[in-house]
DNA sequence: TCGGGTCATGTGAACGTTCACAATTGTGGC
DNA sequence: GCCACAATTGTGAACGTTCACATGACCCGA
C-alpha cells in the first residue's frame, strides 16, 4: 500500500485539491450522507440545527455535488438539448438566447448543437445521437427549415420535444410568431398607404416561415381584389437580397416590396440606392424581423417585429412543463408580430 | 414480489420501451459486459467474430451509451463549458458558432451559459457553479469585457480554462485577433488616403478589445505626427454610434472616422447621411467586424475582417489539448485581422 | 400505559459505466 | 512436450448520487 500511494503521488502533476464529495461533507458534519443529501434537497424532516452544521460543512470543504451522479441515480439530468439550424442568422440565434436565459432562471443546463443546412443526415443523425447519449431531459429544436423534421424522427421515442418557430405535424408542441399574420400586417399596410400592388422577395421555399409569409402576403392582396406579382425568392441573406433587389429594379410599375426578412430588406435598399431609386419616394420597402441594426439602416426600415426572446422564452418554458409531466402544457403558443413603422414606407409616388 | 411487480407497471403511465443498457447487449451477445464496453472504446485485443456479435446486438438493441454513468467512472464528461458575455452581439455570437462547430467535430459536447454586463455577481457566480457541478472538462470565456474576469475567478481550480477575444494575464491560454494591428490598419489606410487626421469611435472602456482598437488607432497617429483628436464613445449598438455620429457632424474640419464595429459604424453612417454630408465624398467611414451585412450598408462598409469562426475554433482545439494534457497547447494564438476595401472610404474632398 | 402517528436519521442497494485485476486460451521457440 | 508470453474474456469493485426501507425518539389521545 506505500507502494500505491507512493504511485498515486508520482501520477499528480499538481497535487490537485481532490473535490470534496458528500461523503466527506457528512462525515465533517457528523452525519449520513442521507442527511446530507436531505439538506441538499431541501426535505423536510432535518432538524435546523443538523442542517446548519450541514451547510456549514458544505461551505468549509467548498462542496459541490455531481450533476452525473445525480443524473444517474435520478435518472434526470436536468439539462435539454437545444437541436439548432442556422444559427447564423439573427432569427435562431436571438431564439437561442432567449432559451438560454430562461434555462438560466430555471435552473436547467443547456446542451447546444447547431447543425447548418448543409450538414449531411449521417451528421445530422449523429448529433441527434450526442443528445441522446447525453440523456438531457428533452430536446427543443429551432427548426425553420424542413431539414429538421428529419433530425426530430431520430430523437429516442419518449423523449420530449419542443419545436420552435415551425411545426412539424400535430405529435408535438410548438411555439410560434404568426407569420401569416405578420405578412398580412406588412402588406396591409402597403396598400392602405394607396400602393397599387406589393411585389414580395421570400425565402427558401423549404422553409415553413417562407411559406406562410407568402400566403399571408397573398391572402392580404387577395382581400384587396390584388392579383399576386411573381414572386423573386432569397435565402434569407442580404446578398440574395441584394440580388433579388436588381432583378426587381427592371421592374416598371413597382413602388412597393415586402421583403421575408431583414438582413434581405437591407440588400434591396442596396441595389434600389444603386439603381438611383428613392426610397421611399419611388418604392416603399418592408422587411420582417426587426433586427436591432433595421432602425439604422438607410432609410430606417418598416418592418414586421418578432419577439425572439419571447419565442424562446415560452419554448423553455413548455419543455420544462413537459419534463415535470404536467399535462397542461400549451400544444400550441402564439406569439403575435407587430408592425413597426418608420422611413422606409410611405405613399406611392 | 408479484406485488412488486404490480406496483411497477401501475406506475408506469406508458410502457416505456426502457432503454438498453451494456448489461442487455451483453447478454444478447453472449459475452461480459465488460467486452461489449471494449467493443465500444475500440479496445484492442476483441476477437473479429465477437466484436461483429457485439455490434449486431448493440444495433438490434438500439443501445445508446449512457454519456452520464460513464463520465462518473471516468471523471471525463466530455463537455466543454462556454461561459459567454454579451452574445447578442456579432462578435461573440459568431465565436460561439465557431466553437460549436469545432466541438462536434471533436466529439465534445457544449454547455452554453449565457451572460450579459446586468448580470449581477450573484448570477454569474451561479452561473460558474452550474458549470462546475456538471463537471465539464473545461471552459471557454468568451469574455471580452472585464466583468468576465471575476467570473473565471469563480471556476474551480484547476479546471483548465481558455479565454477568447481577452486576456486576463498570463495564467491561461489565449486566443485573440490582433485588435491592435487590425486598428492600425484601418487607420493607416485612411491616413494613406490623405486624411490629414482620423476620428475615432470608441467602444466601452472596460473592454479590453475597445482599448486596444484605441490604442492601435493612436499608434497609426503617432507614427504619421498626427495629434489624436478627442474620442468619442459607444456601447457597440447602432443606436451609440448614431449618437456618436450625431456629435461628429457638428466637428468643422471632419473627414475620417474608424469607428470600433460595424454596428457602430452603421449608426454613423445613418447620422452622416442624416446631416447630408456624403460618404466617402465628404467623410470616410471605416468599421471593424466586416458582419455579413456590411458589405450592404449605403455606402457598402469598408472595415476590418475579424475571422470569428477560427477564433472559435482556435479555442476549442486549444481546449482539447489542454484537456488531453498534452503540454504543447500554445499560450497564445494570435488571428491575423485584415482590412476589406469597399465604398465608405477614400480620398478627402 | 399503550398504540399509532409524525419526526429525524441511518443503512444498503440501485443507477450504467469503466478500471484493476484475474482467469483462460492460444502461439511460437526450443 | 514444455514454458514464456500474448491474446481474449470475465469478475467484482469503484465513481457519487438518490431511492426504498428500517430504526429509534418523541408526542398525543384513549
Amino acid at each position: 500500500m506505500q507502494d500505491h500511494a507512493g504511485y498515486d503521488q508520482a501520477m499528480k502533476r499538481e497535487p490537485k485539491p481532490a473535490r470534496a464529495v458528500m461523503h466527506d461533507v457528512a462525515r465533517l458534519a457528523g452525519v449520513s450522507h442521507q442527511t446530507v443529501s436531505r439538506v441538499i434537497n431541501g426535505h423536510p424532516h432535518v432538524r435546523e440545527a443538523t442542517r446548519a452544521r450541514v451547510l456549514q460543512a458544505m461551505r468549509q470543504l467548498d462542496y459541490r455535488p455531481n450533476a452525473l451522479a445525480r443524473g444517474l441515480a435520478t435518472r434526470r439530468s436536468r439539462t435539454i438539448g437545444v437541436l439548432s439550424f442556422d444559427a447564423d442568422l439573427y432569427g435562431p440565434s436571438s431564439t437561442l438566447l432567449g432559451i438560454q436565459r430562461a434555462a438560466r432562471e430555471e435552473q436547467y443546463a443547456i446542451s447546444v448543437v447547431a447543425l447548418s443546412e448543409q450538414d449531411t443526415t449521417g451528421s445530422v443523425r449523429r448529433a441527434v445521437d450526442m443528445l441522446a447519449e447525453q440523456s438531457v431531459d428533452g430536446a427543443i429544436v429551432i427548426a425553420p427549415s424542413n431539414a429538421a423534421a428529419h433530425a426530430v424522427r431520430d430523437l429516442p421515442r419518449g423523449m420530449p420535444v419542443v419545436a420552435l418557430e415551425a411545426s412539424f405535424g400535430k405529435d408535438m408542441p410548438v411555439v410560434v410568431v404568426d407569420q401569416f399574420a405578420g405578412a398580412e400586417l406588412a402588406t396591409r399596410h402597403l396598400l392602405e398607404l394607396g400602393h397599387r400592388t406589393v411585389w414580395h422577395v421570400a425565402g427558401p421555399a423549404d422553409w415553413p416561415e417562407a411559406v406562410l409569409r407568402i400566403d399571408g402576403w397573398r391572402a392580404a392582396l387577395a382581400a384587396a381584389g390584388v392579383p399576386a406579382p411573381p414572386i423573386v425568392s432569397g435565402d434569407w441573406s442580404a446578398r440574395s437580397g441584394y440580388a433579388a433587389g436588381r432583378r426587381l429594379v427592371a421592374t416598371p410599375d413597382l413602388t412597393a416590396v415586402f421583403v421575408a426578412n431583414d438582413q434581405m430588406a437591407l440588400g434591396v435598399l442596396h441595389a434600389l440606392h444603386e439603381a438611383g431609386i428613392g426610397v421611399p419616394e419611388r418604392v416603399s420597402v418592408v422587411g420582417f424581423d426587426d433586427m436591432p441594426e433595421a432602425e439604422f439602416f438607410l432609410p430606417a426600415l418598416t418592418t414586421v417585429r418578432q419577439d425572439f426572446d419571447e419565442v424562446g422564452r415560452c419554448g423553455l418554458r413548455t419543455m420544462v412543463e413537459m419534463i415535470d409531466g404536467s399535462e397542461t402544457f400549451a400544444a400550441e403558443t402564439r406569439v403575435a408580430p407587430s408592425l413597426v413603422l418608420r422611413a422606409s414606407s410611405g405613399p406611392p409616388p
